[in-house]
DNA sequence: TATATATGAATGAACG
DNA sequence: CGTTCATTCATATATA
């Protein structure tokens, strides 16, 4: 997922893009987040090691509080990060996405194994279709997921708890 | 400028990701799907004639069944090809109508929200390491007022959709 | 060989 | 929550 040659800014401070900006203009309009590799490997520990998939608010704020030593973090960030962080990891399972993540234990792989075999069981068999439309009539008859309407929904998440509210406006909440 | 059919594969069935790493630092570079000319062309059929801009998972899965047929390919791939394929072609349409029009962007509501910290918008790292703990110990021993994160997260969590009304609508994230 | 373009992959942010 | 958008990085290929 993330290589490391990537562009994580890995100081603790200034956590600009500078670094990742060879000799072009460097934008400075930094709107995304950038999250550091400190912020990253906690995030993955949380998720992962601690199990926190889904914190609540004040873990939340708790955590981006954490994180804001190792770089400009909001709360905001931490809670789109474990949003993406669920959704994908349910892509994954459909591989639709690789999430990689990098094993903790550095186990094998690194150094290169002794032989690669990339053999697949298919594919080089172009003589002998094994599907009968192998053309272009992949959606010609198409059953499209029939039940659709009702059921999802996404269940029942009744909306939150925080009951701290219009407070917020001229204060900060945080 | 507008390469279509340029790819040098024309062997139909393999695809040449096998060899890489010519000459430079050897990475794992082979680790990039080269579609082959049958690949792009059935997809682009499916993107412009069959006007499939938006794939379901099934419909990706089942368009990579039928693509492994003339060379390797996974489901991410497809996935990522019609998202990028959407984006792109949404970003050449801007570059060409070059004329008087406006842009309707979507509108970046602001609502208040926990997410921002309003007030003072800055955080830069004036607060000093009060935390003795640069670690990951942030849920170590956190106090959870409702523990939920160490559990399991089996879908009945609440989501933070909170709806703070203080002006009476149901305000979003942001 | 060096630069430019096209495009696969990744991910933060946001929509519905 | 599932899906989509927007932007960026990395690299394969085309071009000069």
């Amino acid at each position: 997922m993330e290589p490391q040659n990537w562009h994580p800014t890995e100081d603790g401070g200034s956590n600009k893009a500078a670094e990742s900006c060879p000799n072009m203009h460097c934008k400075q309009s930094n709107i995304r987040w950038l999250p550091t590799t400190d912020h990253i490997r906690i995030l993955k520990e949380l998720y992962d090691d601690k199990g926190v998939k889904s914190p609540t608010v004040e873990q939340v704020q708790r955590i981006t509080l954490q994180l804001k030593w190792y770089g400009q973090i909001e709360n905001k960030n931490v809670f789109y990060w474990f949003q993406n962080q669920r959704a994908r990891e349910k892509l994954q399972k459909k591989k639709l996405t690789s999430d990689v993540q990098v094993p903790k234990q550095r186990s094998g792989l690194v150094g290169g194994s002794i032989m690669e075999q990339k053999g697949e069981d298919h594919q080089e068999i172009k003589t002998l279709p094994l599907f009968p439309m192998h053309g272009e009539d992949i959606f010609g008859n198409m059953k499209t997921t029939s039940d659709e309407g009702g059921g999802h929904g996404g269940g029942s998440y009744i909306s939150l708890e925080l009951s701290l509210s219009c407070e917020g406006k001229a204060g900060k909440i945080f």
